[in-house]
DNA sequence: ACCTGAACACCGTTCAAGT
DNA sequence: ACCTGAACACCGTTCAAGT
């Protein structure tokens, strides 16, 4: 019934990089060390060397299981800027769950399973769609950084700090947009609010996405410049 | 003649930032270390907290300095949506000459003072053109953040290796590419070499600056959805 | 197969002390 | 005003050794 470890999970490659992500979602990815994972699972720091090459390699595999659980086809039949919506949408559901891993993203998209099938399938739709292989690999890019962007700067969302921490820190920032002279910064004033507030996080992503969608819409069929 | 540094300039706390922005564009963030700039000026390590008061708060000054010599006022009597194209074009081309410190930029926008003219200006092109404070600020931080995101990836350009080095991992990435099964991901073989390269960099930002104000513009006057 | 101990070369930072 | 020495609590990683 006793077990040998401080704390409960056995050791494993799958646990690591698992508690891994929820010390960065706690307490920000500066947190994730090799020797606080060791105390974690109450072992020495070494022993994680045997499941994992070195922390690179634990990063990278952390940021392939960002895409894990990724949806996307929720619009087969929809034409094409729907279907990239539907792409940019899922994208951005997933790396939400782990925001202060977003980073970590980028580079491993076609490493990890699910991002490949996700970037095969919108490639599919952006080539099916009479785009050129340069615009479609761009947008497609862009679809990804866009979802990054989205979630690494969701307002309100500072990964690895408190709830009080980011009340707190929103009132300084507050009390000091408050100390530029209203005659130079007139509309920085008036937009404070809306700067450091952001009520509605479901209108905040699909704001990001509509633009990121209308504007690959517009390269499409140039319609007014 | 003969100085008592090791290496040239005088300690200050100009030249400490300064070394270390140049530090980080030649060997990346993660080399800009207070006890490696120690080094850099021929003096202790805790020298340097005369100067500056943490790491923090070097980064943040590093952040601050990305701004400088920022350019956006090109197009004063233009339309709105031209004079959104040149703060982000002027954005992405500040934040261009220090690609390793990007993304120290984003929470120092209001600190630096040509960041904070900037977004002032940008607030009153947007206002002015009829949008909501609400997208106004949603807009204008996409702005920066489109800037950012395109900085941060732009195809080739990977601050901390050496060219050789970048040409060494766009090979290694291009072989990974090619062992994916064919059957399994045709359009990601097709697109293999535009994921890669990007011979026009001026093309690349001017991409993805456009597809940003047609978003933009779309928000404005809704016509297709 | 899986984990530990000891060691190495690094970090940021504080604080009393020197000039 | 500006810098140093010594010290502390951290890092990642290697390598021989234990079970």
């Amino acid at each position: 019934m006793k077990s040998k470890r401080a704390a409960g999970d056995a050791l494993s490659r799958d646990a690591v990089i698992e508690r891994a992500m929820q010390l960065a979602d706690a307490e920000g990815l500066d947190a994730v060390t090799i020797r606080r994972l060791g105390q974690e699972f109450g072992v020495t720091p070494m022993a994680l060397y045997w499941h994992v090459k070195n922390k690179d390699e634990l990063l990278d595999a952390m940021g392939d299981r960002l895409f894990a659980g990724l949806r996307y086809d929720t619009a087969r039949d929809a034409p094409w800027d729907e279907q990239l919506r539907a792409v940019t949408h899922g994208l951005a559901e997933a790396l939400r769950r782990h925001p202060a891993c977003v980073d970590l993203a980028f580079r491993r998209v076609f490493y990890a399973p699910e991002g490949r099938a996700a970037a095969e399938h919108a490639f599919g739709v952006l080539r099916q769609a009479g785009f050129s292989s340069r615009q479609t690999a761009d947008i497609a890019t862009h679809a990804l950084q866009t979802a990054i962007m989205l979630v690494r700067s969701e307002p309100g969302a500072e990964p690895g700090f408190t709830p009080e921490q980011v009340l707190e820190r929103r009132t300084q920032k507050r009390a000091y947009l408050e100390t530029l002279p209203a005659a130079d910064y007139p509309y920085i004033r008036e937009l404070a609010d809306d700067l450091l507030d952001c009520d509605d996080t479901a209108a905040y992503y699909a704001f990001g996405i509509d633009v990121f969608v209308a504007g690959a819409r517009s390269m499409l069929s140039p319609a007014a410049v």
